[in-house]
DNA sequence: GATAAACCATGAAATTAATGCATAGTTAGA
DNA sequence: TCTAACTATGCATTAATTTCATGGTTTATC
């Protein structure tokens, strides 16, 4: 069996020249080197060196191992190089599950500051679960769950980042425009623009058109966030959106937003990741940068 | 330290699936693999594994190591494969060295059938030596050196393998293409053509203008065999060659071989190897092939 | 929810391997 | 012929690996 150690005694020796100055080099006795290529010749049943005098001249098969020595060395180091990273919180990588279609917007403001902090951690986003956010970060699919559903179950943390109400989107048109806030039956003769989702997952419908028993005309399915404000834009229906994500497209696309109800849907944003995980210095950081984001889009 | 044990304790648990099967397959009870994990992640500073239930996940530190396990162990077994055949005299490298212009015709017959027979062994051609075959042999340049002037030296062997004929070449419309054979002043208004090399090494000149005091007209150099017949062919002039390779281009070239002197001059190649050489098998076997082609030769 | 089965972890003892010491055996060069 | 500079080797020592026995956890089943 060819070791680690074998490949660096051989580059050792044909570094140096010597057994003797080799030995000083991997701090080991001249013996202890003569006893190993001793034993590692029996083991391959051929000869490595051969003496040339008091020289030692690399055989055949010393030559081959070399070659391979050279080649696996270096990666040996490589590796051991990046799992020091890995150790000390600088290297891993962040898969990113997204359980919120608007906070695509959002998330783009945290992933960009955390990419130049950790440039040894690689980000990845998800937004299609099999078993849900949940199982996504239990089968180890994610490391991070963006979500305004958190679940909390043992094993899992979520932290709250970020606050935002839910409105609805009118063209500046739009005969509800000028509507202090909107209540459910404003809907009734509305097409509602929604992201293909199930409707229990929409706050618009679970939270207040359900309870009022109203109904909209028309009911929508657009993946697109800003196509769905085109949309909007154009007259041809309303949406329920964060009101912050409205905002920064309501001069562009001379767009309003209201209210929905007296109080308003208010929504929160929590972060989701394995109890184990919670003290991986990105990760740590990663929560920090998405809290920060909060007071920036409440001035912007 | 990554040790190629650890390589392959990862690539088997992963295989596997558990430490218990995994502990099977490399031959060693599960706590001697719990204990060498335990040693490795306290070196590495980080897990390799994480327990989920009563099974184990990777880490991300345990993806890289994996990764390496994949990219290495194949590297190690290879080598190890190729380190076999040598130790069986199946594999290795034979560097000719030439010493003989005219014989690279003859030694593609031999290399020829050496090819087919030692698929495994690098076959390497050398024309050049700084200082001499001989120094070429003792430096380990080459490994067999073709020569017509064997130094019995200690520390190498010398096998003769095949005796020719050399012969002066002329065109057949040359007045000389008549003798029975040429004495030196023969020579004397002729243009002489030969290899670029001392005239001391032609045996032309060493062995039979010399000894007369006789010299020819003009004496030329040329690097190529076959240029050198065409220009004999043209009537530039003459040329002192193996009588077998003159008969493989007699008709071609309208050449004629005159025999040098009353007895001709005799030519011996040897093939010198080193003595600890000598029982390597496919070295053994180029000798044996060297040897065949004399038949082969003078029947042809 | 008790029980059995299937795992992994661990401490201590036993075994095995690696290492160093002292020294002998070579070779090269003065 | 010496000496300096190497490598090889037997033996004692030290370090490591491995096993054994056992305890702890988790999963599945009745």
């Amino acid at each position: 069996m060819i070791e680690r150690f074998h490949l660096q005694l051989l580059t050792a020796v044909n570094e140096c020249g010597t057994l003797t100055l080799a030995a000083e080099k991997l701090h080991l006795s001249q013996s202890a080197l003569s006893h190993s290529i001793k034993k590692l010749e029996q083991q391959l049943g051929t000869a490595v060196w051969e003496k040339d005098g008091r020289k030692l001249r690399l055989t055949q098969a010393g030559r081959q191992i070399l070659i391979l020595a050279k080649r696996l060395l270096p990666q040996f180091e490589h590796t051991e190089l990046l799992l020091t990273q890995i150790a000390k919180g600088q290297r891993g990588s962040l898969r990113i599950g997204m359980e919120c279609h608007p906070c695509y917007q959002w998330l783009l403001k945290v992933v960009s500051p955390f990419l130049e902090t950790w440039p040894g951690v690689e980000v990845d986003v998800k937004q299609e679960f099999q078993f849900g956010g949940m199982g996504a970060l239990f089968d180890y699919d994610i490391d991070v769950l963006v979500t305004p559903d958190p679940l909390f179950k043992s094993g899992v943390t979520f932290i709250p980042v970020f606050d935002f109400e839910q409105r609805l989107v009118v063209s500046q048109s739009h005969p509800l425009a000028t509507l202090q806030q909107i209540e459910p039956a404003d809907l009734q003769h509305e097409t509602l623009i929604t992201y293909p989702v199930e409707p229990q997952r929409l706050d618009i419908f679970s939270q207040f058109l359900a309870p009022a028993g109203c109904t909209v005309k028309r009911h929508r399915h657009i993946e697109a966030t800003e196509i769905m404000l085109q949309m909007v834009s154009a007259g041809r229906g309303v949406a329920a959106l964060p009101g912050w994500l409205v905002d920064t497209y309501a001069n562009s696309l001379k767009l309003v937003s209201l209210r929905l109800g007296t109080k308003g849907i208010m929504k929160h944003i929590y972060l989701g990741m394995r109890n184990n995980d919670v003290n991986i210095d990105y990760i740590a950081d990663f929560v920090r940068l998405a809290k920060q984001t909060e007071n920036q889009v409440d001035k912007g």
